[in-house]
DNA sequence: CGGCCAGTTGACGTCTTTCAACTTTGGTGG
DNA sequence: CCACCAAAGTTGAAAGACGTCAACTGGCCG
């Protein structure tokens, strides 16, 4: 795309900001809007009938979101939280569509980023279907250290307010064994958890966990 | 799209027939081509590391998959085994991108076509991450009169051969609990089940399982 | 008619959830 | 600056849902 062009995409679009616990759009809106994170971070959540909450993605700065909104006649299939204070993006639906009728090339990377998030879909059913708890906690907790892990001079640390009950939300178990786990966890080393916090001390134990390697446990 | 242009579109596709049992392709298999199924059906299924295995999706006639194929260098992320004998249409990468550079109305479509996937794949995550098997299983058993139901005298005869594993691996449980959950349904006529074969005599029934309401029970 | 595959069922174990009581943490306002 | 409060986290005990294993049954196809 030629600069002039993209000049035009990005003065088309709103700027908006949000902070920490605000949400952006609820599950159930009219899905009007395509989102381009540019620093924070979000969370995506679905609500059941009987009130448990369901964490489907966390959005890191360059996720474009939820792409599905392009789409006429659809409404968001989840809420979107402020986890830190953000900075975005967004663009009407109208805008998105034209881009996509000009640009061909735009709805293959389109399709790209929404092909990814079949994959990932795939992945966690997959997980779930199959595997124990403690692993899906330690498969999340590594998915979340390479999304928004910072390193420090002590471990990785997860750059998001993460409280025990988040982590439940995302591996579908509940508050109390994730902090069972994390307890184990610490005990042989492995992660350092405070309120809302985690640092992955040895990515490498986890992976031996997440993957069920032969060594070391 | 004008008649003529449809016309070009058929003639690049080729047509694939395969028996029951019979794989069309194979997880990790380069992506190279997107089908149509006309007739028959298909089960995409998904293997873990240690053996096990995971259905994604049954196909209809009617249903294009999987379209993630449009994007270069992928591999398939599941098998697709026919589960009746089945006839389709194929195209290869190429032609499918060509269709897109040419005809941005396709590439809506097709992006309708994967957001209805993530919708479906967001539903099951929230289902494995909240429901007990019992109404997972319900769920699942409906989906599928709905997809593949054919209306008997008795009942609604799911028009496939069905076993308790493949239940299973649909709802991520054991063919063990799938059985006796069966018997108890059984036992309460909302269903009639044999070898590799499932009639649904009260969908509503089932409904009040998948749904909890405070009914009939 | 025999073997094979799908299905059934009981016994048992265990992973997880649930509930309740309690402690810790961090932010806020006096 | 400190005390207090709400929210987050911890932990024990008990129950329950489900998985695992093994033995057995029954229908079908060759």
């Amino acid at each position: 795309m030629e600069p002039a062009q993209l000049d035009g995409v990005l003065k088309a679009a709103r700027r908006v900001n949000i902070g920490r616990g605000e949400y952006l759009f609820f599950q159930g809106d009219p899905a009007d809007r395509v989102h381009l994170l540019l620093e924070g971070s979000l969370k995506l959540t679905q609500v059941t009938e009987d009130g448990k909450q369901v964490v489907m993605k966390y959005i890191s700065p360059g996720e474009v979101f939820p792409v599905l909104a392009v789409l006429e006649g659809v409404v968001y299939p989840t809420s979107a939280e402020a986890v830190t204070d953000s900075r975005l993006m967004a663009w009407d639906r109208k805008t998105m569509t034209d881009l996509i009728a000009h640009h061909p090339g735009i709805a293959l990377q389109v399709l790209k980023v929404v092909s990814r998030h079949v994959g990932e879909f795939q992945d966690r059913l997959r997980e779930l279907s199959t595997e124990r708890v403690e692993r899906r906690i330690a498969r999340a907790l590594l998915r979340l250290t390479s999304q928004t892990g910072r390193k420090t001079e002590e471990g990785i640390l997860i750059d998001l307010p993460l409280s025990r009950q988040d982590l439940a939300e995302m591996t579908g178990t509940t508050l109390y064994t994730v902090s069972r786990t994390f307890g184990q966890w610490e005990r042989q080393g492995l992660i350092r958890a405070s309120r809302e916090k985690v640092v992955v001390l040895d990515p490498h134990g986890l992976v031996a966990i997440a993957e069920d390697l032969p060594d070391s446990r």
